[in-house]
DNA sequence: TTGTTTTACGCGGTGCGTAATGATC
DNA sequence: GATCATTACGCACCGCGTAAAACAA
């Protein structure tokens, strides 16, 4: 499957799911697929949604600070 | 999937794929399969069938040089 | 209405186990 | 016949894209 993380930080580092979905090559359905399935995997949420922004928590942040690298 | 290496590895200090499934905890027809899956990703015959023994050619000794580490 | 995220749906690929077949002893 | 390897078959899972739905601006 595609890199989990690498979705992520795209999306971190993106203004939207869409903008991350067209860096990503892949559909917006599967961004959000994506970012779902990881913080099923890790159990951890990463973003708080408010309204149709995704908001890194700080969680996430942590989990973003570890990841880029 | 299960590491096809592992099961190469394990098939190779095996007398058969009988036993190297045992070792695997899976079933006969699977080893067959992932080693012919091994095989067909590396485009690299590893194993001369004579009979009903697999032996090791010289490709597939080289290979087992470089994966039992 | 427009732009966004999310959910629904179906498809193709993959690895599996069981069963059947093939092949050797 | 017994034992092994291989092939056939069906199933479950997964990731995908398209389409539809939900939602906010």
């Amino acid at each position: 499957m595609m890199d989990l993380y690498e979705t992520f930080i795209t999306v971190v580092e993106s203004s939207s799911l869409s903008e991350a979905s067209r860096k990503l090559h892949t559909s917006q359905p599967n961004v959000t697929l994506r970012i779902q399935k990881l913080e099923k995997d890790l159990d951890i949420v990463l973003f708080d949604r408010e309204g149709k922004k995704l908001i890194l928590n700080p969680s996430g942040s942590k989990l973003y600070e570890q990841a880029k690298n």
